[in-house]
RNA sequence: GCCGACGUAGCUCAAUGGUAGAGCAGCUGAUUUGUAAUCAGCAGGUUGGGGGUUCGAAUCCCUUCGUCGGCUCCA
């Protein structure tokens, strides 16, 4: 008998009957030594499996998709392995492969240090080099709890007991290394070629706090020294790039030990700030919002009125006047609430766009906070839209319209999930069904490309979510548009319909920034400090050659001054390479140079951050050129 | 909050139990300079705070605060 393969070219080939995934990749490295393991019928599949008639095979190297996770994956075990050789006595966690390289958990006795990563560095090379054969192993549930109750593994045999009553559970060795996973790996260990344990953290069992917690080794492997060593410089050229250091160098804003997580913005951060909420509230007046604002500290009984109360408290700060509770709102929504009651609606008057800039007190874990993307005071761009039913949809797509254009501005690339309901949540199922259905509807219509995020929606109601990335890959979440039923329902809200009769109106809770703070953070490290012409604190500065062109200088501060450009003359005792390289360190966009030269022709010399000299030009043609450069955001 | 690491001048970093130091920034003076750092001088620190060990602590121990990397949580 023998069996129909198809390979990846096209071609069929014929083989014996019980050739196995190994016999062909044996074949297939032989020309060519980059591959790693083998698809059948596209799905990931051990080596030593025999293949069936007409089976589809592909073959993966590192930088097919499939590839770098198997590498690194296998990289995990012989981690695994040599802490076991180590130190026999730690109970082996999970130890997957992830964006970039690859974690194991485990539980020590005594707990290890970042010192010790090195010793199972070592251990890690010596397995390598001793080229251990990986052999995979398939046994039954009874099998598998004895063979690791035997071996004293308690969170493994958790695993297994969380597995279906039927399910064949394979196993992988490697010397007298035997771990619990599905597969599929690298043929043998020496395979692993560059690697680097890079980091040593806590993680709770099962990501749960009620749980131990174990120790995670991070790591990462790549198939040679050269791209080991290239992604290493990567990481140290993206801290580069960190709002933390960037906003020191830049003198935007400052942290102090007398307020964890509550940052100081100095004037350059601040001039930043009152651009970005100057085009916020261009585009939201043009999308039909009312702005608001409402007060930072609202009695204990709206608190419990909300609901926050009950399901936010561990969060909130608290205060006392005259002996009665109050609180220091965490969100805005209370407020905005109560600005819709304060008079009665019309189903015409709907929907009611209302926006808000509100300051938000939340106490975060002292262990989350990070710079200005994290921090416990923070101004969100907020607004609460009260709606007719039916006018959810409508609204929802023209947030996801609002919030793209705005993105698109910063060149921003982002990704969407749409968040279901959570354990601890307000409403009945039913409500909670039928608004994720809506917001899904939403969403495939306007084709946007999205991820599931099962449980993780606000208490009151579904989410969609749009993350942003950081210098170092980091997902924070900016813009949200959170749908509320329950809001209406606690704070009584109404309106009067074509019939004459209340009616309960729809609340969305939407921010497109997300946070001032985290946004700001977002563009520092996104620019590289670098901020287009319209966000830059300084726009234009103006070196004088020598002071016999300080007072042309002066003029020409001024005339771009009435322009509405932030300029300054550099009139220090310096050479003009001195302030050239200092405005460059600053990043300053447009540098002009006024020397005799100019003084003579009443030109100006322009020098641009990243384009370098570029010749002399009239000021006005300068000026105009700036101009349309600040008004048409260009980036 | 939990696990691990770190905290020396405004910034980046030296000083491993024996007199706290450098570069940059700052100040003063000289220099009048043409596209990424002119020269010289001066000043700057109860080594995050508190406690302890020691003849003697930046250094060792305890404690507390903060920061960093994760976990959990979240804009």
């Amino acid at each position: 008998m023998s069996i129909k393969v198809k390979l990846e070219n096209g071609a069929e080939a014929i083989y014996p009957e019980g050739t196995t995934c190994f016999d062909l990749y044996k074949e297939k490295t032989a020309e060519n030594k980059e591959l790693l393991a083998v698809l059948v019928n596209g799905k990931e599949c051990d080596l030593a499996e025999p293949l069936t008639d007409s089976s589809k095979v592909e073959f993966v190297d590192f930088d097919t998709p499939p590839g770098a996770d198997i590498y690194r994956h296998t990289a995990s075990h012989v981690l695994a392995h040599a802490v076991k050789r180590l130190y026999p006595k730690a109970k082996l966690g999970i130890g997957p492969a992830i964006e970039n390289g690859f974690y194991y958990d485990f539980e020590f006795d005594e707990p290890i240090s970042s010192d010790d990563l090195e010793v199972i560095e070592k251990e890690m090379k010596k397995i390598i080099k001793e080229r251990q054969p990986i052999r995979r192993q398939e046994m039954n549930r009874q099998e598998a709890i004895k063979l690791f109750e035997e071996r004293d593994e308690p969170y493994k045999i958790e695993l297994i007991m969380d597995l279906p009553e039927d399910t064949v559970i394979s196993c992988y060795e490697q010397d007298d290394f035997i771990d619990l996973c599905a597969g599929p790996h690298l043929p043998n260990t020496r395979m692993v070629k560059a690697f680097k344990l890079t980091a040593l953290a806590g993680a709770y069992w099962r990501g749960d706090e009620r749980n131990p917690m174990l120790q995670r080794v991070y790591g990462t492997a790549f198939p040679d020294k050269e791209r080991l060593e290239d992604y290493l410089n990567m990481l140290e050229e993206a801290k580069k790039r960190d709002h933390r250091k960037l906003g020191r160098e830049l003198d935007l804003f400052s942290l102090h030990e007398e307020g964890p997580g509550f940052p100081f913005f100095h004037n350059n951060g601040t001039i930043i700030w009152q651009e970005l909420t100057d085009y916020w509230r261009a585009e939201h007046r043009r999308a039909g919002y009312e702005e608001i604002k409402t007060p930072l500290i609202l009695n204990r009984s709206l608190w419990e009125e909300s609901g926050h109360w009950d399901h936010y408290r561990d969060n909130m700060y608290f205060s006392k006047i005259d002996e009665d509770d109050y609180a220091i709102k965490p969100m805005n929504c209370p407020g905005a609430m109560l600005v819709y009651r304060s008079k009665m609606h019309s189903y015409r008057d709907l929907p009611r766009r209302i926006a808000e800039m509100g300051i938000v007190h939340r106490h975060e874990l002292s262990g989350t906070l990070h710079g200005l993307m994290r921090v416990r005071s923070f101004t969100q761009d907020d607004a609460h839209i009260f709606m007719l039913p039916d006018q959810v949809q409508s609204e929802v797509a023209g947030i996801i319209d609002l919030m793209d254009r705005i993105y698109r501005v910063f060149g921003f690339h982002y990704r969407v999930e749409l968040s279901t309901r959570p354990g601890k949540a307000m409403g009945t199922l039913e409500m909670w069904h039928k608004a994720t259905n809506l917001l899904e509807k939403v969403l495939l219509e306007k084709g946007v490309d999205y991820r599931l995020n099962e449980g993780d929606g606000a208490f009151y109601g579904p989410k969609i979510d749009f993350h942003l990335e950081d210098c170092l890959g980091r997902s924070w979440q900016c813009g949200t548009i959170q749908l509320d039923f329950q809001m209406p329902e606690k704070f009584d809200l109404t309106y009067v319909g074509e019939d004459g009769d209340k009616h309960r109106p729809v609340v969305i809770h939407r921010v497109i920034y997300g946070s001032m703070e985290r946004l700001i953070a977002l563009l520092i490290e996104h620019y590289g400090g670098a901020f287009p012409t319209w966000l830059a604190p300084t726009q234009v500065a103006i070196i004088p050659v020598t002071d016999r062109s300080h007072e042309y200088a002066r003029k020409v501060c001024d005339r771009l001054k009435d322009e509405n450009l932030r300029v300054f003359v550099d009139q220090r005792n310096e050479k003009v390479g001195y302030k050239i390289r200092e405005a460059q360190v600053n990043k300053v966009p447009y540098m002009l140079i006024v020397g005799d030269r100019e003084v003579e022709s009443g030109q100006v010399a322009v020098r641009h951050r990243g384009q370098g000299d570029l010749g002399s030009d009239d000021l006005d043609n300068l000026i105009k050129k700036v101009k349309i450069e600040v008004k048409e955001k260009i980036i």
